[in-house]
DNA sequence: GCGACAG
DNA sequence: ATCTTGTCGC
């Protein structure tokens, strides 16, 4: 399961597949559990974490991480292929199932639309968001610059995410539906995460942890 | 043929 | 993804 061997085009087909499996509509009971899922890769050798957070106060609660070889060339429109193994290694590590997940790269907004989001989305089971920090497919009007202002993205006159502005004066985000949430509930939740979101200071603080791929302990 | 299409 | 500098908001 976690060892892909596909060829651009089988990916390619497996996605179109796949993307018949992804659902658009908001079946989330509550949330008592988000997380957050990212990869890093350096020399072909991949992070990965997924950070489990209480939504109630966005205090970190659990993380699994996953450190290993990736093998896929990155190829626009089949990041999941790339990242999707280790991201698998990293969830196996988790001890709180979250109840939604946000990826680090889009949903729906995709050529086959089934970006990383929606592919983990329909693999794992769970719902997801698509929040990537630039564009895919498709077009959109101007947003104020105001957080929380948002503007939808059309690919001919198929809605297929928005652009969300996370904090006042800066990029915006490009949310779109995962699995299993609508449009409405992303943008909700992506600007829950991002309460108080500063980018700047994110990146300071960033730089003075060391990476490490032990599990912290919370308790 | 050219351009676009996350990380 | 990466790299660098300047600018602005809080």
């Amino acid at each position: 399961m976690t060892n892909w061997t596909f060829s651009s085009e089988e990916a390619s087909s497996l996605q179109q597949e796949l993307a018949t499996h992804v659902e658009r509509t908001t079946q989330l009971n509550q949330v008592r559990y988000i997380a957050g899922v990212d990869v890093h890769i350096h020399n072909e050798v991949g992070r990965a974490a997924i950070v489990v957070l209480d939504f109630a106060t966005l205090k970190p609660i659990d993380v699994g991480t996953a450190l290993r070889p990736v093998t896929f060339a990155y190829k626009p429109g089949l990041l999941a292929f790339r990242e999707g193994p280790i991201i698998f290694d990293a969830f196996e590590r988790l001890e709180i199932r979250p109840d939604l997940l946000i990826f680090d790269g889009h949903g729906i907004a995709h050529p086959r639309r089934l970006g990383i989001a929606s592919h983990l989305g329909v693999m794992l089971n769970l719902p997801t968001i698509g929040c990537a920090r630039a564009p895919s497919l498709g077009h959109h009007g101007n947003l104020s610059k105001s957080k929380g202002s948002y503007t939808l993205i059309f690919d001919e006159s198929e809605v297929i995410g928005a652009a969300v502005r996370s904090h006042d004066n800066g990029k915006p985000l490009y949310v779109s539906i995962g699995h299993r949430v609508d449009l409405t509930d992303s943008i909700k939740y992506v600007l829950a995460c991002c309460r108080d979101y500063r980018l700047p200071e994110t990146t300071r603080w960033a730089d003075k942890i060391e990476r490490r791929v032990e599990k912290p302990k919370f308790k």
